[in-house]
DNA sequence: GTTATGTGATTGAATGACCAACCAAGATTG
DNA sequence: CAATCTTGGTTGGTCATTCAATCACATAAC
């Protein structure tokens, strides 16, 4: 059946760019972890680009992090994110080395890139349900959505690079920084 | 003269992995815009792991962040930070895809970790600096540079992913959620 | 002052391996 | 019988690394 050789190449894909990197990961390599011969994959895929891509899609999919709304909501999904880098570091692997590779790769940049915006896009609804509820200023939602998810995949990128690095107390100082970052009724500089 | 050459090789590298990423280029592409022969790369560096571990550290050498101390040092991290991701985008680009490199490459992951872990050090000292002017506990200091060193992380990421992502505005923002974080005493969840 | 000798710098070709993408032909399915 | 799926070999190219040979130049010997 086609689709479950689609899947097949999929997960064996996952498998093998979480495992060994985008750069050290063959065509070859995919198709005999998913046991299937080497051009079925670029018959289901058009590139090694396009497939990446695909895994990527996929991947983010189960990775959903926002449960619920508002305050509760941020607070959720600071939980989830903790939960996640402990369960899923393949996950965050893949993805960190596919923004490298994405700089200079037209096609997975321009992936990475709507990616990026849309789990910013996500992070900012949520900074603006907390605002509102506060009955806050709601301009600086989209700074502040910046600057959290910058956190977020920065915290990232140092557990990944880092296994030592504690990544709870990081996210817990995040949290506490942009909770408190939306209370005061700030004049900054 | 020898150490000419080296420095001449090290610039062709920086300028051409940053111009195309580590796997676009080969020893030969570095040695060509170095004007040398392909030989010389491997003679002046063990291997191209070494060589760009090399330009990642002649390139931090020259990017320094930290001008001052205390609260005042570190909202001029902040604006320094701000100047170098418009004046310096190159290097960012070689730093971020180094890090995606370093996930599955032994020596260049040793490389990034701990230069990750030194930064990570100087945000630290100057949070500690900043908590001890106003007379708060000093403990959270770790975990405080460790959410703003993955804003600046972060930040770096999406500005480089996206060019149109506004850096200015999260930095001020992540300098505003740090400096307010540190201010409340807080008793957070 | 001129010939030997040593040393590091430099060269470019050779090695051995690898890869993405393509393709022609066989298998399976509806 | 077509359309879709699958096979594995081929193509035309890439790469990091090694290596024997050459070079510039200095020090020392005569």
């Amino acid at each position: 059946m086609s689709s479950d050789t689609r899947e097949k190449i999929l997960q064996a894909a996952f498998a093998a760019l979480s495992r060994d990197g985008y750069e050290n990961v063959s065509i070859k390599d995919i198709a005999e972890e998913a046991g299937v011969a080497q051009g079925l994959v670029h018959y289901h895929f058009k590139s090694k680009q396009q497939l990446v891509l695909a895994v990527l899609f996929e991947v983010c999919k189960k990775m959903d992090v926002y449960t619920a709304e508002g305050t509760e909501g941020a607070m959720a999904a600071f939980e989830n994110f903790k939960v996640l880098l402990r369960t899923r570091p393949d996950a965050h692997t893949l993805y960190i080395q596919l923004i490298g590779v994405g700089l200079h790769d037209k096609e997975i940049g321009a992936g990475i890139r709507e990616n990026i915006r849309t789990e910013r896009a996500h992070v900012e609804d949520l900074a603006r349900q907390v605002l509102a509820e506060r009955e806050a200023d709601p301009t600086p939602a989209r700074a502040i959505a910046s600057a959290v998810w910058a956190g977020v995949l920065g915290i990232m990128v140092q557990k990944m690079v880092d296994p030592e690095f504690d990544a709870d107390e990081a996210v817990d100082a995040l949290a506490a920084m942009s909770l408190s970052a939306v209370s005061s009724t700030n004049s900054g500089a």
